[in-house]
RNA sequence: GGGCCCAUACUCCAAUCGGUAGAGAGAGUGGACUUAAACUCCACACAGUCUGGGUUCGAGUCCCAGUGGGCCUACCA
């Protein structure tokens, strides 16, 4: 065995994998099947550590799970569809499809080295057109469903650019790219009937035991449950067809401390009013606020008068006063609520402006009326004295004067419990190019018609200029102009393209038959799902995960999916980021200059350029391009292997946490490599017969080795998996074992190695003569009897302090070991003569001794 | 404002059910090898667990209060 060279090792073995098919998936029904999915990634270009983190997190246990005798389900696409590419054209010229197709073929040539155990035949990219064909098969499927429809919503409009932009996108009230002021436009649009499933998507999260609790949260704030009172107050001086005013509170037990009514500007009622120039040009004072989070909490609670009043429901004697109020959002409720400053902390900072009254409704239990510095808003499950209850004065919990506020207003007739959510439902609308057709034409005389099934794909024409704005879709007549699918009279297809959100809401289904000619194969989806790993970033624990959930849902629904896949990730694992120190020095103007680590000096006392300069050094961050504290996968797998980044992103840091970058610690790895490597040469020359001392010890600490590391694995701890590994190499350096002991150590080594350093393992294991590649080798299993030691050490502490230790055998009943524990010199001398009140042994681990 | 996570040796991190604080890595110190250095090998040293209370025979681990750092989310009535 020669010289450790990962770049003369690493091409081979993946060569011998894919001649061996070693990961092609293949159903298989006498076998269990294991599907592990890591999130898909935007072809950018370029791979990033966070991808190679992302990618070997999941080939660990996809490796592991193959070894383990599952059929295992590893698959990798391309989530290709989206803005970069129209900008990328727009910037400098080219095309989307050539720019995305061009990435496509540049990373997944940066991929391959890592050697990640992936079934390739599957790969798939969303703007294929029989990837999005079958998405608009599905569409279409989910408007006979009744899960998709059209109506008008306000946009943000870039009119430079002649696009909607998402909320991320306005900066500042512009648009992002065009520094246009945006525009709010109403626009008709498609919908997916997300809120319909609000309830049970909210409920199921229950079900989700595997995935992070956090996750789980963030879903459930997303969807925002609440359960409240709606009603209407009697209008007075209001323009005609608002004699009611609806709102909606989920503190209707705060209805007598009400001291004003107030709108929000979108609401029809401000629209109505507009007339008034006062009020027209608050309304649009209101809707140019902008969007950005320093603004948001910056931003003044304003408000204007209407004139318009409103009669209290409870006691119709008291008026109050409706405002206009720039902190009501039209999407939530009602749209309009009535304001009780002593208990909400809007409602107080807007009546302390505008000088509303601030009458307490509660206080707390025991104590007196007094004035109020900030609005009281103890939690509902608090109980407290209310004064102004609705049925006088009494004292309990919030949430039971709530439940008694509703049912006293059901009572009364004039308002009814209800449940809202937050959730919205989805917009897939988008004026783009570089989407999914949505595959509709309207005609003149049918209205809208969904398109023939034989006639999809609709594909996205490849004869467009992106010289001038707006969506070339709408400018391009052969491709818009088409006879109607149910007339044949001429009509116009839809020119708005789905939201990338659609794309990667079902891809985890396609990838089970990516070649079929419809969504999905019945047999094949049944056989795969669920994912049984699903592996990626916080970043999506909101939209995607929640869309994708959606989606499965409606998939069933639509036959495309068996139930058992309604939630389609059985576990989700979300991994932490790859850090980097940041380099940094200052120009002339005393503005910060970031530098590559690769043009750094690093020194125990600090940094340096090549030419000296000193270099302030910034505690590790998340690698981003702009402060240059990045390290190409590409160099670092041309300098150490695939296996050095792969071993090194797994180790150290609990998955989940942030892992952070370091020339010496990569270095570090590579030499460990290079020791495995010496090792299994050294062992591979030790002569057959020799005889050595030993063998049972290492018999042991390969039992343990096996046991640890795939403990670690399972458990999704592979820092805890690697720091076994480094222990078991180090044991199998220094032992003097026969060398069929040696042999079988090292072997077991390679496999145990293999998830996360897969070449070198293969070279260890064809070396050392293990039969056919360590890949698809079986995993081993810990003899039991091998991890269990006869005899145990026993510490023995005296008040909680350790002061001796004994020997005993492990199954040593426990009167025994206490007389053995008594007896012994030192708790003797211990104790000087003191009393024993207590003993407490715990097998196995401990003796203590209460004096 | 709301929520979540983290805090153990100089650094990154281990420590099953509460049971001997150290598995592992880096950096450090000393030594071997070398003309010398690098590489490699061997050895050594390094904390009582962020602070303050509590529960317990026993707390890094559980509870309460706080401090520091990170992430997410937010006028949701």
């Amino acid at each position: 065995m020669s010289r450790y060279e990962p770049s003369a090792i690493e091409p081979r073995w993946q060569q011998a994998w894919d001649e061996a098919g070693a990961f092609t998936a293949r159903m298989d029904a006498a076998k269990p099947k294991y599907y592990v999915l890591e999130m898909f990634p935007y072809p950018s270009g370029r791979i990033h550590m966070g991808h190679v983190r992302n990618y070997t997190m999941g080939d660990v246990v996809a490796r592991t799970k193959l070894a383990q005798g599952y059929a295992v389900l590893h698959p990798m696409g391309w989530d290709a569809f989206g803005m970069p590419a129209e900008n990328a054209a727009m910037e400098r010229g080219g095309h989307p499809q050539d720019w995305t197709y061009g990435n496509i073929a540049d990373m997944k040539a940066q991929m391959r080295p890592l050697g990640l155990s992936i079934d390739w035949s599957r790969e798939l990219a969303t703007c294929d057109p029989e990837y999005y064909g079958q998405q608009q098969a599905m569409f279409i499927d989910m408007m006979e469903a009744g899960l998709v429809y059209r109506k008008a919503a306000v946009v943000n409009w870039d009119p430079v650019d002649m696009t909607v932009l998402a909320n991320e996108q306005v900066i500042d009230g512009k648009g992002w790219r065009s520094g246009a002021a945006v525009e709010r436009r109403e626009l008709t649009q498609w919908f997916f009937r997300i809120s319909d499933y609000s309830e049970e998507l909210l409920d199921a999260l229950d079900g989700l035991a595997h995935w992070p609790e956090k996750v789980r949260l963030m879903q459930a704030n997303w969807i925002g449950k609440s359960r409240g009172l709606q009603f209407a107050f009697q209008t007075a001086g209001a323009p005609e067809g608002f004699e009611k005013l609806e709102v909606y509170t989920t503190r209707p037990d705060t209805l007598m401390g009400a001291s004003f009514a107030a709108i929000s500007p979108d609401h029809p009622l401000a629209k109505a009013l507009e007339g008034n120039p006062k009020v027209a040009a608050f309304v649009a004072e209101a809707r140019r606020g902008g969007t950005s989070a320093e603004e948001i909490e910056t931003a003044e609670k304003v408000g204007i008068d209407t004139g318009i009043r409103v009669r209290h429901p409870l006691d119709a004697s008291v008026e109050l006063p409706v405002w206009i109020a720039n902190f009501i959002l039209m999407d939530y409720g009602t749209g309009a609520i009535f304001g009780c400053p002593a208990h909400d902390q809007r409602d107080f900072d807007f009546a302390t402006k505008y000088h509303l009254p601030i009458p307490p409704v509660f206080v707390a239990e025991g104590a007196g009326e007094a004035p109020l510095a900030e609005a009281y808003t103890p939690m509902k499950s608090e109980r407290v004295h209310y004064l102004r209850g609705i049925r006088g004065d009494s004292v309990m919990t919030g949430d039971e004067g709530v439940a008694q506020a509703i049912a006293i207003a059901e009572d009364m007739g004039f308002g009814q419990g209800v449940t809202k959510f937050r959730l919205r439902d989805w917009g897939i609308s988008r004026q783009r190019y570089w989407g999914c057709p949505i595959p509709v034409v309207h005609c003149a005389t049918c209205g809208v018609v969904p398109e023939k099934k034989e006639n999809l794909p609709v594909r996205l024409p490849y004869d467009v200029s992106f010289d001038k704005p707006g969506n070339p879709l709408d400018r391009h007549p052969t491709w818009r102009d088409v006879p109607c699918p149910r007339c044949g009279q001429p009509a116009k297809r839809e020119t708005d393209t789905m939201d990338t959100f659609v794309d990667s809401s079902w891809y985890y289904a396609r990838f089970t038959a990516p070649r079929a000619p419809t969504p999905t194969v019945p047999h094949d989806a049944d056989y795969w799902m669920n994912v049984d790993q699903y592996i990626g970033g916080i970043e999506h624990a909101i939209l995607h995960l929640l869309y994708s959930r959606f989606f499965a849902r409606a998939m069933n629904v639509t036959g495309h999916l068996p139930s058992k896949a309604v939630e389609p990730f059985n576990a989700l694992f979300t991994q932490g980021m790859v850090t980097h120190e940041i380099y940094m020095t200052r120009d002339a103007q005393g503005r910060p200059v970031y530098h590559l680590p690769e043009d750094v000096i690093r020194s125990d006392t600090g940094a340096t350029l090549q030419d000296g300069t000193k270099v302030e050094v910034i505690p590790s961050a998340k690698m981003s391009k702009s402060k240059k504290n990045v390290v190409d996968p590409v160099n670092i797998i041309t300098a150490y292997g695939a296996d050095t980044a792969r071993w090194f992103v797994m180790s150290d840091s609990p998955p989940e946490r942030d892992v952070e970058w370091t020339a010496a610690g990569a270095d570090a790895t590579h030499k460990h490599l290079t020791r495995v490597w010496a090792l299994c040469s050294r062992i591979g020359q030790m002569p057959a017969d020799h005889m050595g001392e030993g063998d049972d010890d290492l018999r042991r600490a390969t039992a343990r080795a096996i046991d640890e590391v795939t403990r670690g694995i399972e458990g999704f701890a592979f820092n805890k998996a690697i720091a076994a590994l480094y222990a078991f190499t180090n044991t199998l350096s220094r032992a003097t074992a026969s060398t069929p002991v040696m042999k079988e150590a090292i072997r077991t080594l390679a496999k145990l190695m293999s998830p996360m350093t897969p070449h070198i393992a293969e070279s260890i294991w064809s070396y050392q003569g293990g039969a056919g590649l360590c890949a698809l080798a079986q995993w081993p299993k810990a003899d039991p009897a091998l991890l269990v030691d006869d005899t145990v050490t026993l510490p023995i502490q005296i008040n909680g302090k350790r002061r001796a230790e004994i020997r005993v055998a492990k199954d040593l009943p426990v009167a025994e070991v206490e007389k053995i524990a008594l007896a012994n010199e030192d708790v003797q001398h211990f104790l000087a003569g003191q009393p024993v009140k207590k003993i407490i042994v715990v097998p196995g681990r401990i003796v203590n001794v209460v004096a």
